[in-house]
DNA sequence: TCTGGGGTCCTCTCTCAA
DNA sequence: TCTGTTGAGAGAGGACCC
């Protein structure tokens, strides 16, 4: 437990709503390799993107200085910072520095609500009288994350997510070719000065206004978050629609309801991949629909869950997306079932022009305990069922290899990557792939 | 400049039943 | 029996988040 004394000095808030914190680690992936390989301190690091199609996860901030940022195609980022350390990322070793993040936050109060690996909101409200105000909470976290990763986190606290999230930002360090710029690691905005801080940041700062939104937004002359705050209502609900015009719009006055929401329940789980090259061989793809399927249903059954709306992504060579989905009468959890789906809805789609990526997910999910059995299923859970869970117990024992589906016996390789190992485009192959 | 992977949410369209 | 309306649900696509 936290030191349940404020620290000594701190003056006490004096508004108490400032209980929404969040928290923020610095350039995390980057920041866990430096820990990892002291040597890299000080240098480029930019980490994903190791093959031709891949994207930048996370870059240092010396890496940020020539203009690297992530999700920029990492073709693009070896042309502006060719002396950069590209590492292809371990998504393992985040996971687990993200765990011990978590445990850290869960240390000061129960409602913590994770965002991403990296970021998560707290609100402390209910602990204040215990541990002090918010923003001595928010110093108190920065240390006790540090003493325990070795790593900084930017706390932002206000009275909204929304301020506390843009809080954060500004409490961060900032990059420049003479060197990173330390920030001040927490950031505190008072009630009264929360409606001209949001109102001077661009309206693409806003929770849910991406390049799309701002360009239409531009169109009526929004730049910032108090040009969007001048409008009328009805005006930014006739440019982007009734749900996305309101919030746009309450957001931009500062009134922002979201509570801080932990244990939120998952609505899919999928997995989707890009593959090096195109590929245009049908029997290939249904092959790779059934490895899919494998793997999602290996970890729908690991969270205890089944779901009936199956849904295949196809995505060609000209960047063109198409989905197609079913929704079954019962939840499916095993990779039979759900590679049946998959394969149905396979046969709906023209693939000739060639797949660059294929990608499997389930959604309408609910317990796999409380499945209806249809009476063919028979014995407890079904053949199926019994076979998958026998398929469970081999791999816990014997790896993810050991055991697949007899279809792909003689490929490359029969289960999905685990969630995340490819996060970032596919790797260079030795040998490349063969089709067919 | 050539675009990952895992998600959530919203909008539009279509179908079907009342 | 036919036509029109309405609402729910499913399917598809798009935008967005980290």
């Amino acid at each position: 437990m936290p030191d349940p004394k404020p620290a000594p000095g701190l003056p006490v808030s004096p508004t108490p709503a400032l209980s929404i914190l969040h928290v923020d680690l610095d350039a995390f992936y980057a920041a866990v390799e430096v820990l990892e390989d002291p040597s890299l301190a000080g240098r480029a690091v930019v980490v994903g993107g190791a093959g031709d199609r891949g994207v930048v996860a996370a870059a240092s901030y010396e890496a940020r200085a020539h203009g690297v940022h992530s999700a920029m195609p990492s073709a693009r980022a070896r042309r502006l910072c060719p002396a950069a350390v590209f590492l292809p990322g371990r998504s393992g070793l985040y996971a687990e520095y993200s765990r011990r993040l978590h445990e850290v936050l869960t240390s000061f109060t129960p409602v913590v609500e994770g965002i991403a690996l990296d970021e998560a909101f707290l609100d402390v409200s209910s602990v204040r009288r215990l541990l002090g105000t918010g923003p001595e909470i928010a110093v108190l976290i920065r240390h006790r994350v540090h003493d325990a990763l070795g790593l900084w986190v930017s706390v932002g606290v206000g009275t909204t997510k929304l301020v506390a999230k843009l809080a954060s930002e500004a409490a961060k360090p900032t990059a420049s070719l003479t060197g990173t710029v330390p920030g001040p690691g927490v950031k505190v905005v008072a009630s009264e000065e929360e409606r001209g801080f949001l109102h001077r940041h661009a309206v693409g700062a806003l929770w849910g206004v991406g390049p799309a939104t701002r360009k239409r937004l531009e169109r009526f002359g929004v730049q910032t978050v108090g040009d969007l705050a001048a409008l009328p209502v009805e005006t930014v609900v006739g440019a982007l629609g009734a749900a996305l015009g309101r919030s746009l719009h309450d957001l931009a006055h500062n009134r922002d309801p979201r509570a801080v929401q932990p244990d939120r329940a998952p609505k899919s789980v999928g997995h989707e991949e890009t593959y090096p090259r195109d590929h245009h061989d049908r029997r290939r793809l249904e092959r790779e629909v059934v490895r899919l399927a494998d793997g999602v249903a290996n970890r729908l059954r690991r969270q205890g869950l089944a779901g009936r709306t199956v849904t295949l992504k196809v995505r060609f060579g000209d960047f063109r997306t198409v989905t197609r989905s079913r929704t079954e009468p019962e939840a499916l959890d095993t990779g039979f079932d759900l590679a049946a789906t998959g394969a149905a809805l396979l046969d709906g789609v023209d693939l000739s022009p060639g797949v660059r990526l294929l990608g499997l997910s389930v959604s309408n999910l609910e317990a796999a305990t409380g499945r209806q059995l249809s009476l063919e299923d028979g014995a407890v859970g079904g053949p199926r069922a019994g076979v998958a869970r026998a398929v469970d117990r081999v791999r816990a024992r014997f790896g993810d290899e050991a055991v697949g589906p007899a279809s792909l016996v003689g490929t490359e390789g029969l289960n999905v990557k685990r969630q995340g190992d490819q996060q970032w485009g596919p790797g260079a192959r030795a040998g490349g792939e063969k089709e067919g």
